[in-house]
DNA sequence: CAATTCATGTAAGGTGTTACATGATTAC
DNA sequence: GTAATCATGTAACACCTTACATGAATTG
């Protein structure tokens, strides 16, 4: 079961919604699902290709605005039952991979000091995304009635908007944890 | 720069500590690190020839205690200076990789029975995970003098705590959403 | 005596990242 | 005219997962 192939279920699953190039399928992926699922262009054209070749999408090349040339892809009833198919069954593996947690875990080969302006940076980031996270769910709420994708929108970005409160509050404790623990260990030299 | 190699310090810092076989990595990482990064024998055992090659690390054979033979690995200069090195570099990647999320952004191709369902089963497995983390840092605050090391295990548990509990309060939110979303379309019909 | 745990490893294949390559159009 | 953005793709690798293979020792 190694062919679980997320990628390719997020495409479908965007040309679901409307039909796109993979530029386009880019841009919306960094847009609304990179803080939860980040994907390349290295990944993304070879899915297109995949997906064509067993019909579960559709190319319509030449479909030029203006520009460059542009292929516009649509999913087909093959392609939506392979999404649904994926969608039903539970997801089961967690793909936790944090890697400030891992150099914090080998943080004693480390001064306190360097591993406090580690998670100064991270709060520092994390801030940024928490604002991010709140923009996005302002405006969503002005239009949860528009959609009813709009609600499955808002809960990936309550989700967020609370992830990012915990990294806050998590650094605010551990630097503070940190400066108690640099400076009892001054006392005791 | 394709060559991050995360495997290699997580048994590089591991081994930093005492001496270790393969197994004993796996098993510790399973116990202590799999919260925040897992890794399987698929990795290890190839990554410890590498290492050794490499001599970052040294094997000493048939150390064994009892039972069957058994491969204790210790770390050489060459690698304390490799994982310091990986240290002291910020972390700049985001590995965010969250299945759910995706599967609820495209939820609105389900019922939102199945969405609530698939967030109850994601909060009780979170819930197992906050008990854990509780269990984790009730003993670890009683030997906190006893390590520098054990301030920063510390520290990756009190993240666990608040981010589970994130999950947790998230996920209720949810559910409430859901069942008024859920009800309001019933309404319509 | 059967199941579990200890213990090490390989092979195959899938997944993901980075760098490279190309060229048109748009905004300043 | 220069920089940024639009737009598509490949090649090389690195990384990760799964299944397979083997066998001793311990526990019930």
């Amino acid at each position: 079961m190694a062919k679980q192939n997320t990628t390719a279920y997020i495409i479908l699953g965007l040309l679901e919604h409307e039909d796109l190039s993979g530029y386009d399928i880019k841009k919306k992926i960094d847009l609304m699902i990179s803080h939860f699922w980040e994907v390349g262009y290295g990944q993304i054209y070879p899915t297109l290709k995949r997906l064509e070749e067993s019909g579960q999408i559709v190319k319509k090349p030449g479909e030029t605005h203006k520009g460059p040339e542009r292929n516009l892809y649509s999913i087909t009833e093959t392609g939506k039952e392979a999404l649904t198919g994926w969608l039903k069954i539970p997801e089961i593996k967690d793909h936790t991979r944090n890697e400030i947690l891992l150099k914090l875990f080998f943080g004693k080969m480390l001064t306190p000091e360097e591993n406090r302006e580690r998670i100064v940076q991270y709060r520092q980031k994390h801030l940024e995304n928490q604002k991010t996270m709140r923009f996005y769910k302002q405006n969503l709420q002005k239009v949860l009635s528009e959609d009813e994708d709009h609600l499955y929108y808002y809960l990936t970005v309550l989700f967020g908007e609370k992830v990012y409160e915990a990294y806050l509050s998590w650094a605010d404790e551990a630097t503070e944890l940190l400066a108690a623990g640099g400076l009892s260990e001054d006392a005791e030299q």
